[in-house]
DNA sequence: TGATCTATTTGTCCAGGACAAATTATGAAC
DNA sequence: GTTCATAATTTGTCCTGGACAAATAGATCA
């Protein structure tokens, strides 16, 4: 079967590469090697199209292009399999990880959903995002890689856990509590799965959370905090988050806040940056709820003229 | 107080036009006219940014970018005031329009939540998708457009309401009936609300519904139709989507999907577009919901053999 | 070992030309 | 006056090839 070929802009939309870089790539690794349509415009195959995702998240964990542009399909392979590193994980959730790849592979919503479902009920909402959520999203990319799975499944998986995790959250008190967070992303962070894991986990701690959802203008998110008298802003960076933009981007929007408003950045998007003064990076999950405890602890004063 | 300059990247990320159509239209029209930092490159100032985030919505609506373009600030607010046609609504729904925008010009995210649960309790989960959500939505963004909101508090009513949906969706209970249904966006439609009120509506009338959130691309729309026994898969394109693309895209996925899928497309971003052969393009909710029992009088025999 | 300096790698921007697709205007025929 | 085909315009996207700054790796020295 004669798979179709791509123009530049849907290879940009697919693989999440800037044009600009798709021709510079070109002139400078000799990869890909598009075919020209009668216009002279870039045609790229299928098969190419393919190997260049893979080489994105690669890039993602932190691979340079020199490397990988050069190997070969095999040498690609091989880097994935030794790569991935987040496979510590329990017993149980090992189980749970296989169980989940099967039901995906198998395509099947309705059991996935409640295979979910069921493991979120006996670990508890708090486990199930700090122990099981990171593990399983981490599982699913890499079973991608190896080819184990197709995006639409990827997708799929990322809709059923968005829904539960959105369930158990709208199932919460809204308490009312402090501190009050506002939780969104940057223009061109669309991952949600990390703002969600983050409002069940400060929700469930009786902060009282307001979510903007994703790609959130910067400009915008100052504003939205000092509207909502936000004690927090919260932000979630994807590992394909560009690296690049992160600190600029951080920077930024600490001079648009007002002093008082504690900034949080989180995510394996901002593994490797080095923020503004008193921004706080938080790499893992535990790292929020540590942030939190700590924010309470400096801010007896404002809790107590609450429940004035 | 001096607002930021934004990089072309930036402004391409904030307004949505690509950053080889800003240089040509600054080439041609002479706007925007940006500065220039110490290395040559474009720096936009803000008030640029949000006369160009006005210009993509009114040219979403239809107004060509050539008159837009020449036209003074007044002109603009002009033509925004004399375009609005989605006014049209029943007495309780103006009555609620106008209470969700106070709500959310005030940042009262609980309230605003409570007020939509209230609402959609009260009418239904049918009638409010059919008869108050769209509505909602057109007032909002033209809210916007008058300078009355805020982006982020356009977001924060997009997250309340999908937050709404996506709870209303997971009470419903899983059919399991026909059609099965599978929907999704296409990559570049970010727009998730659309989505949701056709699976509402969907589900709502039992078929079983299978989504994958935004953006999947063409060829695992395909992948995902087969591998999940489709009947029918539904795209939901919004009045941001390129027009442009919309029909190349759904040509090429016509080809792609067995015969035996229906495709059908459906929103705003249909309006005015020639698609391929049987594929249905329904503009309104209504139409949804007719295709449906339309489908389900021409598979009796797929209905009676489920049953068997 | 750790720190400072240099070299390479890498992504993004620029100019200005070109072209096809979509839209609007023009004109002929009924 | 309406309908249809043709011409003119508008508009977005793609192209080449050069340039440069920021990030990273490598080398040198204390």
């Amino acid at each position: 079967m004669n798979r179709p070929a791509f123009t530049i802009a849907a290879v940009e939309r697919d693989t999440g590469v800037a044009k600009d870089t798709l021709r510079v790539w070109e002139r400078r690794y000799g990869f890909p090697t598009p075919e020209r349509d009668g216009n002279g415009e870039r045609l790229y195959p299928a098969d190419q199209v393919d190997k260049l995702r893979l080489i994105k998240r690669l890039m993602d964990q932190g691979f340079r292009p020199g490397r990988l542009m050069a190997a070969a399909d095999e040498e690609l392979a091989d880097i994935v399999s030794s790569a991935p590193q987040a496979r510590v994980a329990t017993p149980t959730g090992d189980n749970l990880q296989m169980a989940i790849l099967t039901l995906l592979k198998a395509n099947d919503a309705r059991a996935l959903r409640g295979a979910l479902n069921q493991a979120m009920h006996r670990q508890g909402l708090q486990n199930f995002v700090l122990e099981t959520v990171g593990h399983l999203n981490c599982a699913v990319g890499e079973a991608w890689m190896r080819g184990e799975l197709e995006v639409f499944e990827e997708h799929l998986y990322t809709e059923q856990m968005q829904a539960l995790l959105r369930q158990a959250i709208s199932a919460l008190p809204a308490s009312g509590g402090l501190p009050r967070v506002v939780l969104t992303t940057v223009p061109d962070e669309q991952h949600v799965l990390g703002l969600l894991m983050s409002e069940a986990l400060l929700a469930l701690e009786g902060a009282s959370c307001v979510s903007l959802g994703t790609q959130t203008p910067i400009a915008d998110i100052g504003m939205a905090a000092s509207a909502h008298q936000a004690d927090i802003v919260a932000l979630s960076f994807s590992s394909a988050f560009p690296q690049r933009q992160v600190t600029p981007l951080l920077t930024q929007l600490r001079t648009l806040l007002p002093a008082h408003i504690r900034l949080w950045a989180g995510g394996s998007g901002v593994a490797r940056c080095t923020p503004p003064g008193d921004t706080a990076l938080l790499h893992t999950l535990p790292d929020l709820l540590a942030a939190l405890s700590a924010w309470r602890s400096d801010n007896t004063d404002k809790a107590a003229e609450q429940t004035r």
